[in-house]
DNA sequence: AGTTTGACTGGAG
DNA sequence: CCTCCAGCCAAAC
């Protein structure tokens, strides 16, 4: 991957978690895959943890493909639950009815 | 330049 | 439900 190539993915990034609607939820793998490398998975998460511009955007909308929170940040539940993102008993997110993915 | 590290995923036990 | 492992791969050590 180049550093070109990072710097569009990052961006790409950015800009779908901005477009997450409120009250939905996504995960990394989606984003990857939109992104068009659907192997960085990984780097979707370091990007939203180590890039300033992420705590502009809902990234607490971002949960894994089992509908669990990112580990230590217990804030995350609250924040979804405040916009109406219902969990499982099991404590994911209920997928089959919070799950958006961007519009190709 | 080699090793470790995850806001991941999928499968095994 | 849990943990552990393999594959993953750029970034951080």
């Amino acid at each position: 991957m180049t550093a070109e190539q990072a710097r569009r993915f990052r961006d790409d990034v950015l800009n779908i978690v901005g477009q997450i609607p409120r009250g939905k939820v996504t995960t990394y793998g989606i984003i990857a895959a939109w992104t068009g490398w659907p192997s960085h998975s990984r780097m979707v998460g370091r990007t939203l943890g180590y890039t300033p511009e992420a705590a502009e955007l809902p990234c607490h909308r971002v949960v894994n493909k089992e509908g669990r929170t990112a580990p230590g940040w217990g804030q995350q539940r609250p924040l979804l639950e405040d916009e109406g993102v219902r969990f499982k008993a099991n404590g994911r997110v209920d997928m089959s009815r919070f799950l958006w993915e961007p519009n190709v």
